[in-house]
Parts: structure tokens; C-alpha cells; sequence
DNA sequence: ACCTGAACACCGTTCAAGT
DNA sequence: ACCTGAACACCGTTCAAGT
């Protein structure tokens, strides 16, 4: 079952890894299969040897980030389910904001990759810690999926997804400043709203939503 | 202030709803500058008139969508918040879904067009009615919109984005014929809840996470 | 089995020119 | 003010050919 051969110059692990570096180095206008084929010195065509077309390509890099997600904060004593999911998620969510051009890909490809599965699988684990019931503990790991990875999108869609972003502070200060030249006229609550809507990208944020979402499954737990 | 003159032939009405109707009648992939040009039988540079770049055309279709949205849903007693915004949620998904092509660019622009914000205006209403804090408000309507253009956007990355979806039941039968390949040794607990996470897609899902985001914040107006 | 050469059918965007 | 002509610098993907 040897599948290395002598001829053979690339992987599929070294396709995405010169995928991520491009989109992380360039931004995401630069991540292209023939971009990926010149950062690895052969022909674009080389690149359909490794993955079947452009989204498998976006696959391969989203797996690639995912891998290095920190499984081991899901694990710990029953009593602590929640501090578990929430330090996983704020993990994921670093990792995430530190890949911004593969977060952006990461809502326009099937949650179904290994590492995802195993992401499921060991959150269908913690919730089966917090008393959920088997149907409850499924549906619970979708709303969280949905909720942590959406919320990242969001705070992306704001940037140019080049690499670092600007610090969270920045991206307030920008949203407060746009967000002031509201017409209170049309959208009065908003703009009294103003300071929490331009902190809407924070991780105070991020974690006052899954707070909510965890007293509304532990709700469900009875 | 009048801006029609005799030589205009287009609008920005005009180009987002050709954008629309190409994505909705020929997916994802026909919608382009060029493809919406050919589409009003103009020189692909003309549509730069009317919207700054392609990314000004994916906002302006995105707006297009979400000002078709059932606001008056959000309408009503304030006993009745919680039925208010099950309602809409529900009716905003069906929109969405009936528009691909559309809510798969959602995730990747900014939600600051006028009707999302008008959106956020009418959600912090209902959430005073709830008895949230001005705060706790605030930051509930952005749980909400996560949750809410989130799930939609995971269901239609499955898809090709092509206008109309394949029936829930259908995508449902897919989903569980593809999870129930899984290895039960490496992922036990995600084969034993394969037919929920086939069910992940569809609108029971939907309305469980909403209502469990809706307990959350139930709990947070004390 | 894997990579190349060459081509096809596209893109977004710019700028000067016309009216 | 708005649209066109023409061009630039790209794309993803295919297929036959080489090794």
C-alpha cells in the first residue's frame, strides 16, 4: 500500500501548507491554484494531482487549520462542562482570528472533515457530561458549531483577511466611528446602542454568546 | 437633487437585481461583473457606473435580499417576544434559502447595509420588551444574527448553491447515508447520533438552536 | 504515476476616448 | 455623466504528451 514513489515531489500536506502560507502571507486575493503551484515551482496542473479542483483545495486548508485546534481543553471532571466549552471555544476562536483568510472559508465548505467530525465527537462527549439527552446533546453540538464558527466569519467579513488583523481595540474604534454617523432619526435604539453594537467583534462579546448559549443547553438538561 | 438624466439607461436597482436573477437562475458561479453586464447588454466596465467593485455588487445583492425580509414579524405584544422572533428567524432562514446563491455571500461582507441594520433596530425592541438590560440587548441581537445567518450559510455550503434547494429530505437522506460510512471506532458517539446530525440541515434544528439562544437570553433578563 | 505544454474560456479592473 | 474600446494581468480546468 506504498503510495510514495520515486517521481513524486509534492503531498497533499505540502499543497495545503503553501496554500496557508500564501493566504496568510498575501491575503486571500492570493490564494489561487496557480498561485500555489508557482510557490511550489511547478506547473498549475501539477496542483490536480494532489486535490480534484479549487474547493478541495479550500478543503485541504481549512482541515489544515482545524487539525491544530486544542482538543485537550474539551476534556476535564463532569461538573466543569461548561468552562470546557468555553475555553475551547475562545481557543478556536484565536486560532481562527490568527488564520483570517481560511476563517472566511470555513462557511462556504461542508463541516465535514476529520478534524471536525472529532471536533463533534468529543462535544457530543461534554455534553452528555451536562445531563443533555442523546437528541439534545447532537443538537446541541450544531448550535455551538454554528455559533463560534459564524461569529468568527462575521469579525473576518469586517477585515481585508490579511494577516495579523488590527487589534481588536482598532476594530472598535473603527465600527464606534462609523456606527456614530447613524441618523438617530431612522435607527435611534442602535444609536443608543452605539458603544455595545461597535463592540459586537470583541471576545467579551464572543463569550457573553456562548454564556447564553450554554445557560440555554444547560436549560435543556433540565 | 434630481439624479436621472437622458443619458442614464441603469440603475443600482437595476444591476443588483440582474446580479439576483443570475445567481438564483444559474448559480453561484455565473455571477460576475461581466455575467451581469452581458445580462443588461452593456460593456462589462459600465457596471463600474453603479457600483464600486465586484464586492460592491455582492452588498448590493445582499441588501436586495435582506430588504425582503417580513419585519412586521418582529411586530406584536411583549408577552409575545419570544414568538416574535421564532417567527422571523424562521421566515428570514425560508428567505435565504430561497436564495442560495445570495445567502452564501453573507457571510463574507459586512452586515451594515440599511436593512440589516434596521433589522438590529427592530431585534433590540424586541429584546426591551424581554426585559434585557440596554446592554445585555445589544449584545443579544448579535447573538441572534450569528446564529441566525450562521445556520443558513452551514446549510447551503452542503449544496451547490443552485436555485431551487434539493428538498430537506432529500439533503436529510444524504447526510445520513454519507455519516453512516463513519468508522464507529473512531467516532462512537457521532455514529450513534447519526440520524441527528442528518438532521442538522434541517428547520426543526433550526428552531431547537433558536429556542435553546432564546432560553439563554430569557435567563439573562433574570 | 506524475508532471509539462499548450490551449480554452473565462475573470476584475484600468484608462483614454467618445457622446 | 455615462458608456465604449481596448488592453492588462490574471483565473480554473482540460487534454494530449512526455518520462
Amino acid at each position: 500500500m506504498a503510495t510514495r514513489g520515486p517521481k513524486r515531489t509534492l503531498t497533499v500536506e505540502k499543497v495545503a501548507a503553501t496554500a496557508l502560507q500564501l493566504l496568510d502571507d498575501e491575503g486571500p486575493a492570493a490564494l489561487s491554484v496557480r498561485g500555489v503551484a508557482a510557490a511550489l515551482a511547478v506547473r498549475p496542473n501539477a496542483i490536480y494531482t494532489y486535490v480534484p479542483d479549487r474547493a478541495g483545495l479550500e478543503r485541504a486548508v481549512i482541515e489544515l487549520v482545524l487539525s491544530q485546534s486544542q482538543l485537550e481543553l474539551l476534556e476535564g471532571p463532569a461538573r466543569h462542562w461548561r468552562k470546557r466549552i468555553r475555553d475551547y471555544a475562545v481557543s478556536l476562536r484565536a486560532l481562527l482570528l490568527d488564520h483570517p483568510g481560511a476563517a472566511m472559508l470555513m462557511m462556504s465548505a461542508p463541516m465535514d472533515s476529520p478534524s471536525a467530525l472529532e471536533v463533534g465527537e468529543r462535544l457530543l462527549g461534554v455534553l452528555a457530561d451536562a445531563g443533555l439527552s442523546p437528541t439534545a446533546r447532537a443538537r446541541g453540538v450544531w448550535l455551538l458549531i454554528v455559533q463560534v464558527v459564524g461569529s468568527v466569519a462575521l469579525d473576518v467579513a469586517e477585515t481585508d483577511g490579511r494577516r495579523p488583523l488590527p487589534p481588536e481595540a482598532e476594530r472598535v474604534v473603527a465600527r464606534r466611528q462609523a456606527l456614530s454617523q447613524l441618523d438617530a432619526e431612522v435607527w435611534p435604539r442602535s444609536v443608543a446602542a452605539v458603544d455595545v453594537q461597535a463592540s459586537w467583534v470583541t471576545s467579551e462579546q464572543f463569550v457573553w454568546s456562548i454564556d447564553r448559549v450554554l445557560d440555554g443547553l444547560a436549560a435543556a438538561a433540565r
